[in-house]
DNA sequence: GCTAGAATGCAAACTTTTATACATTTGGGT
DNA sequence: ACCCAAATGTATAAAAGTTTGCATTCTAGC
């Protein structure tokens, strides 16, 4: 799923210890969802915590002529909602199940008063916004500097980086398009440039990348900074 | 200074206690720098995090071409390098000075052994980080969606608000072009629609807002989401 | 296997943005 | 007060991206 949050963050779960997520599960409350279900409104103000523990959540916001646009798909594992306990500001999207969903929703007190207590949850929780501040910097840097074809390549790559299947990306190009905020013929311009180089191959909702190192070679040469970044590593080192 | 990092997220030194920042200032090491001194390479290894004491810092990439690309510049108590820490990985940017700098530089080790021990500090770094990853968001929506003269006005309500003038914002076309990743001529026409309104005023490396709420209504009545997102508020509620 | 709906391909007219080049304006420094 | 480098304004051709409309292809579900 394309993402521009997610994609290259690490997950809750993955991060911290299976004690510390019982902990965890323990201080919240499991609630579960249909699909196309609200989950939270932008506005509301009561801040917590929200870790998606199965299915998936859709954030986005709701455009005024009725359009729903997103910014980002969180799986398992992924949570989201630091923003109305570190900033004390209301929600600023809107999150909406997609298919049948189970989330774990932490309230703010008890949330604060385990990541008081707990170094190891800060640590996680700085490690995943590092990591997203990281990447939407380097999305952003990527989108002033490369062109369409170039960085739709790049994006591919990271993608595919945290994809199930390595080898095949599963979106289509409305959503690709969206996600470059350019419109879809151009993404299938890029894409069809992309295909013509035979690094990538163009299937109906899904972009398989045929030759992997060599489409990394192919964007290095074209990327302005020296060499593309390196993607996620074990991050408990200090 | 225009800025996409920096731009209303809160300081350090802001954030936490007296006695907290007098302890952050026992750990670490103050280092001066002249004008466009090096203060950290791109790959360094070395985790850390710095605090900007004294002047200000440009953070950017050396484009392969010999050009420096800048994606921010960070002024007394603005704090970098999480990511060397809470990634585990080395630097991704280049960090020089601006004028004659003084950082507080601090190692990784002793600062994750005050990290913790001090909630208030995963509290503080937390919070600049997710003021970050908002405030990125947010750009990168409003790239998608507003026309540019829009998403230029709404930038630059956003800039004043932490100016040290808020009736004047300090920068030049060029770098304000850069921000937006489109030509120095595209900012000129934005800007040039913009002051047709007669709510800016256009000078030489600066831009004047005349009516600062009529603005901001002129930029609402342009925005596809609801309405402008509230802007900083005090962080240290729970 | 059919079929409907979703996704993609394509073409032409149009708009926007860019690059380039040059003129003009500004304001700090001497 | 003058000078000059920096910043801005403008014009034009070329490139890139968009819109619209429709044809084509694919695939899940019956």
């Amino acid at each position: 799923m394309i993402d521009l949050l997610q994609h290259g963050s690490p997950s809750l779960i993955d991060l911290i210890s299976d004690e510390l997520w019982r902990q965890l599960q323990a201080i919240g409350t499991v609630e579960r969802y249909q699909d196309g279900q609200m989950i939270h409104l932008r506005g509301d103000e009561k801040p917590g915590i929200t870790v998606v523990l199965d299915g998936r959540v859709m954030i986005g916001l709701q455009g005024s002529e009725g359009t729903f646009l997103t910014s980002s798909v969180m799986g398992r594992g992924q949570c989201f909602g630091e923003f109305t306990l570190f900033a004390g500001l209301p929600r600023t999207h809107d999150i909406s199940a997609i298919g049948e969903t189970q989330v774990l929703q932490i309230k703010g007190k008890p949330f604060l008063a385990l990541f008081n207590a707990e170094p190891s949850l800060s640590h996680a929780l700085l490690t995943i916004n590092v990591y997203r501040t990281h990447g939407l910097l380097e999305f952003l840097d990527d989108l002033r500097r490369l062109s369409l074809p170039v960085h739709v390549a790049k994006f591919l790559l990271s993608m595919s980086e945290s994809a199930s299947n390595k080898k095949e990306i599963q979106c289509n190009q409305e959503v690709l398009a969206f996600n470059f905020g350019v419109s879809r013929i151009s993404i299938g311009k890029a894409l069809k440039k992309l295909e013509a180089t035979g690094l990538i191959e163009v299937g109906y909702g899904k972009i398989a990348i045929t030759d992997h190192p060599q489409l990394r070679r192919w964007v290095e040469q074209r990327c302005p900074v020296s060499a593309l970044r390196a993607s996620r590593v074990n991050s408990t080192s200090q």
